[in-house]
DNA sequence: TAAAAAAGTTAGCTATGACTAACAAACCAA
DNA sequence: TTGGTTTGTTAGTCATAGCTAACTTTTTTA
């Protein structure tokens, strides 16, 4: 049982995907996910997801029976988890040593986390004292392919009276990253949910004295560990 | 007169081409450089990079007459200039930071060099305080693209008797470089020249109290200053 | 439960950047 | 100066990875 997934038969895009379709069966691991559904999140089509499934389903990275939803072997969960450790690591690298912000560090990683080379990303790690979670609070996959994902739960889902405290936060849109920052939003907040309004989802929250009014479609991209 | 060309535009493979025309024509800038020489440098064929130069031509980076020899336009230049900066610095942090050696910089810098950034790029040299020579030797060009090409010495063109000083070694060859650690040259050694062998073209060399005899080929790939 | 909507698939097209084989121009050397 | 060698070009093919348009299957909803 060889361990190390073998990352050097594949390319960027063929990385993508099933990072792609990681980060998608991992939201909610009830849900199925659909080729549609894959599509839309890489902003591609729907043919070009069909067309890449069934390379990667070739390679047994991918299984689906026809028509079916998609679901990852452990070979192409390997490969996701390794490419998620080596984004997050890069980021890392970006914000505490090359002076990137919080909204700068995801597009640069988004190409680095294809270099291949095992040294380089495990002497990265090793640089960097083996840091745990990256700059927006996600949980780092150690070298050995180990990754529990910590139950996160979205603002969102709160109720009214709720007190929590901000864990991570989604780091694929610029704008939202610096719309956190701007409103003083940091990793490890305490938040208490003040009221929610039914008429438009909008949320009043209470966080370092501060009182603001957040949209639920906000709300949706930041975690939260709930603490009463 | 802008001076920053815009990277964004380019290919990894358009990249490289431009790198490696400008490699031929400074190795010595009275002889002109082919299409076929090119191809055979970057290890494709003729077809492949006769297409390439037409592409290049109409995006203004390359001139040449047809069935004539190739230039860079100025712009063309400064992409590859640009280029081998990156290169430099990447092998320069590889070997300096990541425990890298000397012979497993390259083919990861390779990678490194095309991932685009400028903040990057300038981050990491800012980081490493603005080193003026990668592991090998070689200049690293400032963010301005200004690169003065130090006047290099092939120690196969010195004659019996001359003494020298190492300044460079040529990167791209692994086996090489493992070759040159192995017999003990490094960066700044002192060699003098015992004898050359009209035969077989070996040299016998002399350095930190060490005699070697080299290959002709061996010396071809090593860079000095002449000193007596 | 039948029609409509959504989801998934297929066929055929495009661009990039390789390749080989065949051909044309330029250069060299007898 | 002319024939052969080297160099450069063109045509046609392949793989990757996108796309649109048309089609099929599945799911939903009236
Ligand atoms: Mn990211
Ligand atoms: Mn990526
Ligand atoms: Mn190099
Ligand atoms: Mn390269």
């Amino acid at each position: 049982m060889t361990n190390k997934p073998n990352l050097y038969n594949l390319t960027k895009s063929e990385e993508d995907y099933l990072k792609a379709l990681f980060q998608l069966l991992i939201v909610d691991s009830s849900v199925k996910v659909g080729n549609n559904q894959l599509a839309e999140y890489l902003k591609v089509s729907p043919a070009s997801t069909n067309n890449m499934v069934k390379k990667l389903k070739a390679k047994d990275y991918i299984v689906s029976e026809k028509y079916g939803k998609l679901d990852l072997t452990d070979e192409g969960r390997a490969i996701a988890v390794r490419l998620i450790r080596k984004h997050r690591l890069w980021e890392t690298f970006l914000y505490n040593y090359l002076n990137f912000s919080w909204d700068e560090v995801h597009d640069v990683a988004e190409q680095l986390e294809h270099i291949k080379s095992y040294k380089l990303i495990d002497e990265l790690d090793r640089f960097m004292d083996f840091p745990k979670r990256d700059p927006h609070g996600e949980v780092i996959p150690d070298a050995d392919g180990e990754y529990f994902v910590l139950p996160k739960t979205r603002l969102s889902s709160l109720s009214e009276g709720d007190v929590c405290q901000l864990i991570s936060v989604d780091d694929g849109s610029v704008q939202f990253l610096k719309y956190v920052s701007k409103i003083g939003l940091a990793l490890s907040s305490r938040i208490k949910i003040l009221e929610i309004r039914e008429f438009d989802n909008s949320i009043r929250i209470e966080f370092d004295n501060t009182i603001e009014t957040i949209t639920r479609k906000f709300a949706d991209h930041v975690f939260v560990k709930k603490v009463v």
